[in-house]
DNA sequence: CTGTACGCCGTACACCGTACAACGTATCGA
DNA sequence: TCGATACGTTGTACGGTGTACGGCGTACAG
């Protein structure tokens, strides 16, 4: 538990790592830096996309850099921040195409799967905490610009648009998070889907009584049945997102 | 990273500890057990309530328990099933008032408040992954089974029942983590939202731009301000919820 | 009564984030 | 030109985590 991510003595030294202070590129006194910021940003988000969020420690990216693990903190304030470092960057490298004048739809299905592609490549983003407080950097803002522009022409008010969007990420990134922990549970037990409930059958088969739970137990096993495990990721986006659009839907026609 | 949280030896001992396999209380050879498995869980709940989930060590719930911290390990198979067993427990505590003849909306709406009331209780739960591959405890099933009889005459298919269900979680567990981050963003920074923008203000002058952010800065200024915060918990929750149901809506409304 | 299976626990290991102090280096003020 | 000084780098160390291992004593089975 790091506490006081952002210390009281010079306020946010995050937010000018994010927006390039100049005063950190400004020569300095001692002898020359052997790496930068945006190196060891890059170093971390290798190592998170390449072995999960996990194999992200200070002396691992310290390695990959190529300095000690104490060097690292004359970059980065420390774990946390260096979290939202990679966070925002990623944010910066989504393309950002115009908005066309297509329906509002279509538009914000494409922000939904941008998202769904962003949260896919990067599935360690989902573990951290990207939505309700994200860091304030150029990448974020960039993205939070243009995904509010999708919103052009709704109709919708300020507030609600806010919320509209709020709305739709969230369902993308509750729907990533339940893809990435499934795909991790399959991965790192070393146990495919059929291998488990076999192994578990003798006591599965007292637990699940079509008597004590009829509707579970017919319901889990047609929705097994009807997608070949017991969960599709495809599967629940397609529902869900439909879901998501219609209900914003009943809100952007009345604003119309 | 703990790996193979379900060893091979015998399959899951998880199953049996969720389920009270009687051969655990069958009475064994050794010494008196000096306390139960109940005991350790609900001592790791205690634990999590009041401390946070970062508080539930297993050293820290022997001590609760009064007794050493590998003792814990002759309950417990080890810190991912302890995580299982509490979630389960919780689950199975949740009520589960029989269905009158309400409308399909007004029986979904207690549902998500329901898990609303639940993670937000238990904060913590947002940060364990329960929604995607849950343990299937007594407690888990029974929950599934009355939340799925909540769309008794919907007329809904199997399939389509439990992706709605799923979606209307999801906007719950999305909404709760939100909330759960956001109160602790202002919490154990020790600072206050307003203190943050003012301390931070001479940085972000420059980073919110008006000219390269214009939807932005307008709408998150209009949010904060319609809200009295950056993030309104409440406002959220019933936008989001109506969102939902609107959603649901359009496909139960063509089943019917 | 004895063998043995089992509960309990102290110690130890590998790993984490990071505080601290020593040391070398490059710039600035004189 | 020459300290003084500020800064980068690093090794060591501390307190924390989950848990493997082995010794010890207990209580039941024969």
């Amino acid at each position: 538990m790091t506490d006081s991510s952002t210390g009281a003595g010079e306020p946010s030294r995050t937010l000018a790592l994010l927006w390039g202070d100049p005063t950190l590129t400004a020569p300095r006194k001692g002898p020359r830096r052997s790496a930068t910021p945006d190196q060891v940003v890059e170093a971390a988000l290798s190592l998170a996309d390449e072995r999960g969020l996990a194999a992200v420690t200070v002396r691992a990216v310290a390695e990959r850099v190529g300095v000690s693990a104490m060097s690292v903190y004359t970059y980065v304030p420390g774990k946390p921040e260096l979290l939202d470092l990679m966070v925002d960057r990623l944010h910066l490298a989504m393309p950002r195409p115009p908005w066309r004048s297509r329906s509002w739809r279509r538009r914000l299905t494409d922000v939904a799967e941008a998202n769904r592609a962003l949260l896919t490549t990067h599935a360690w983003l989902t573990e951290v905490a990207a939505l309700s407080r994200p860091p304030l950097g150029p990448g974020v803002m960039a993205k939070y610009e243009h995904e509010l522009a999708a919103f052009d022409g709704t109709g919708l008010g300020d507030v609600e648009t806010d919320a509209a969007l709020t709305f739709l990420l969230g369902f993308v990134q509750s729907h990533c998070r339940s893809a990435h922990d499934a795909a991790r549970a399959t991965t790192d037990s070393a146990m495919s889907d059929a291998d488990w409930w076999a192994a578990n059958q003798p006591v599965l088969a007292r637990a699940l009584d079509p008597a004590a739970y009829p509707r579970a137990v017919r319901i889990g096993a047609a929705a097994g049945e009807a997608h070949g495990a017991a969960w599709s990721a495809d599967a629940a986006w397609e529902f869900g997102l439909a879901r998501t659009l219609d209900g914003l839907a009943a809100l952007i026609d009345a604003a119309a």
